[in-house]
DNA sequence: TCGTTTCGAAACTTAAGCGTATCGAAAAAC
DNA sequence: GTTTTTCGATACGCTTAAGTTTCGAAACGA
């Protein structure tokens, strides 16, 4: 292993000082580690820095170089799993809506998506800090995107106009979410998304 | 405090061995204490016995006496929290459905049963046996009822005969969980039950 | 080449918590 | 009263991990 490592994180303008530049390579096996981690299930508590070190092959000074202790390290972690979101295509909003579900229908399925969503869901109270930036990272964009794909629909009556938004749209992500989690990850459908959008669209009655 | 703590938590027949009998009230009292702590967000990883035993007011022997490890006392703890289900009034599917939702959406309140959930959706590959327990406790007997309902409901043709029962199921459940969720706690309205029931059964499109 | 900084590895201190053992007191059966 | 068992409290050995420090080697700028 005589790689060249091509260390160097600092930004374009950044004065570099003297001596060894950090390695940006260090600091990625770092972040993907403990995203690993996190995706197998663990929570920040059963986190332990020494596992991140080994799995990521650094040692522990390295890590605490950069952060300065557990927290601030998971925080920057998840921060940076934002999945890209499709933008709307301006075909129909059922097309649309059937687009955002599949995204999220993957992130149902993934570990480390779930895992945001646990702590969103549960841990309110104990990290807020966490909490706050983890839903501006990842949780506020969708829902944005999904309240206007709703707001379009209403506007060109592909939907009903007194539409209730905040409840179509827990509708939406709920159904999907509750689904692929109760059916077990083999149960992935490929049509699901397109399924919950037109169930939805026609609802269940007669 | 000089109650005579009425100790003796013997079942009827069995033959009572000589010697002092185990106080039914501290183990009450262990399985409160960690339900709390549960419901105060932590994970079986950071409950702790000894923290359990100081908040019961109890010895960790009297701890180990009963459970061998924290997991066995975590198990037995959750497998107490099967909340009580209404059976269905035989009136009108849309009404029952609604007392449903009503339970659901005071579960997705109540941090205790939002554990359960968590713990059901997040823990399946760490811990099997502790979820297989919580799901036959908890989960499995309402999911039975409402698939009856739903069933009940295409019978009589208050519902679509083509109607996906897992699907329309999750979307019920998926709804209020979501939606209690994210609009915070603060927003439990009242008639939540009914909207969802009465937007689902009506469905969002024109 | 020389000074500076980072690198991974290892040793260290400190703290928490598991599970066990021991203690005197209390509560039952006989 | 005697025996048996549980009670809460406390101490113990053990493991894990946090966070710090030290080390020689490596990577840069000057």
């Amino acid at each position: 292993m005589t790689t060249t490592d091509e260390t160097q994180a600092g930004g374009a303008g950044t004065a570099r000082s003297a001596g060894r530049p950090r390695s940006a390579k260090a600091e990625k096996a770092i972040i993907d580690a403990t995203l690993d981690m996190i995706g197998e299930g663990m929570g920040l508590f059963e986190l332990s820095i020494e596992a991140i070190a080994a799995r990521a092959g650094v040692g522990k000074t390295t890590i605490y170089r950069r952060w300065c202790n557990k927290e601030d390290l998971f925080v920057d972690a998840v921060a940076t799993l934002k999945s890209p979101f499709p933008p709307p295509t301006g075909g129909s909003v059922r097309d649309d809506l059937i687009a955002c579900m599949r995204v999220f229908q993957r992130d149902a399925n993934d570990a480390r998506s779930r895992c945001v969503m646990s702590i969103a869901m549960n841990e309110a109270e104990r990290h807020p800090r966490l909490v706050e930036r983890v839903s501006q990272a990842a949780i506020e964009p969708r829902k944005a995107v999904v309240t206007a794909l709703l707001r379009r629909g209403m506007a060109t009556g592909e939907l009903r106009p007194d539409l209730d938004v905040a409840l179509a749209m827990s509708s939406l992500v709920g159904t999907v979410m509750w689904y692929t989690r109760s059916q077990g990850e083999a149960a992935s459908a490929p049509d699901l998304a397109e399924r919950v959008v037109d169930h939805l669209l026609a609802g269940i009655g007669t």
